[in-house]
DNA sequence: TCCTCCTTTTGACCATTGGTCAAATACTGT
DNA sequence: ACAGTATTTGACCAATGGTCAAAAGGAGGA
């Protein structure tokens, strides 16, 4: 039996990834430590080693889930029926961004920062992600687009978001500059 | 007196820089230690912080030095008689990409990631390098731009860059990626 | 040559990290 | 109660950045 104490105290994988979530919403991958985690959770580091192999399959864990959320937004916009397919793009884009800045650790690893320990397993889903964003742009727009430019539009949201993490704690706090990166990179890709 | 043996071992920032550069070209900030440089320099690692203060007052030295060479390849373009403006601005945008690919690591803790140990130093090599390259835009375009306009062409070639790093080793290797991104940032800036 | 003063350098030391693992502990089913 | 398995512990390892007293190396003067 996986099962075990009924009772009160006990170390689950779900426990684990809750704290380290929180840890990680405030800092980045190398500043938090399997140490700290376990001592908020008030067990050893080595038991986090007994659910975990290690630091990377545990960030992993919970950058797959964020990402689950990320592709729902980009559906959610794609079958929405209320706005014509300007607004759908101007809204994806936004999302896009939003979703960057309120998850900006999570996005570091997954789009920005090369890291050996991580990148077998998040390259899958970023790779998921990038398409279902790249198909759904495809779709809102009347004319064919070349692959190019589409990436060259994820490129500069991208870029967007690798600026103003670390300078800014959440979407709110850039949302004006993120709206006009949105109409910048929309007239690229809609004039092309 | 400051200058000492004038024999052949002799410890200079100089040539401690020149060696930290080499490590820093192929690896990251924190995939560097003070340990490895000072193996290489056959030297203890004490020594190295009795010329630096620490690790980030060693590369922001170097990052300084590269930053200096960005600079000077701005105005070389904004001075420059063979071109008009359009392919000056071309050039500008390729050439920042392709500095920002063949100085990863240094351009990472000047434009990307946020390091609070580093930042105080580099902050304002940064926006200076900004500024630069804003007025630089400015002069190569016909009717004034809205500076968020500017902000947004710049955010678009770092996300290139961000995006890019990792991936790849030099700008060669994404030239033309480049290319397109760049034809891309454009469009976006002067149909505006 | 020897002694002093100042500049460098060393290497032991500290705290912290990710990771491992044998041993101890807590549970579960019988 | 016992056996067997699922968890936890905490000592241990090899790194890291950083500090600092002590040692070494030089230059200049007597």
């Amino acid at each position: 039996m996986k099962t075990k104490k009924g009772t009160s105290q006990e170390l689950t994988r779900g426990g684990i990834i809750q704290e380290a979530r929180e840890q990680f919403v405030r800092n980045d991958y190398r500043q938090v430590s399997m140490r700290n985690i376990a001592k908020k959770l008030g067990c050893s580091h080595g038991a986090i080693y007994y659910h975990f192999k290690n630091k990377a399959e545990l960030f992993y864990a919970i950058v797959e889930k964020d990402f689950t959320e990320l592709n729902q937004e980009i559906d959610d916009i794609v079958n929405c029926d209320d706005m014509d397919d300007n607004e759908k793009l101007y809204n994806l884009f936004l999302r896009f961004i939003s979703f960057g800045l309120n998850h900006q650790n999570q996005f570091e690893i997954m789009f920005m920062i090369r890291h050996a320990e991580v990148d077998s397993l998040s390259q899958q889903s970023a790779s998921l992600s990038y398409h279902k964003f790249a198909n759904a742009i495809q779709q809102m727009v009347s004319q064919p687009i070349a692959v190019k430019i589409i990436w060259s539009a994820f490129i500069s949201l991208l870029g967007f978001v690798s600026h103003y993490r670390g300078y800014v704690n959440s979407f709110k706090e850039a949302e004006g500059a993120a709206k006009t990166h949105v109409l910048f990179t929309m007239k690229a890709l809609i004039d092309s």
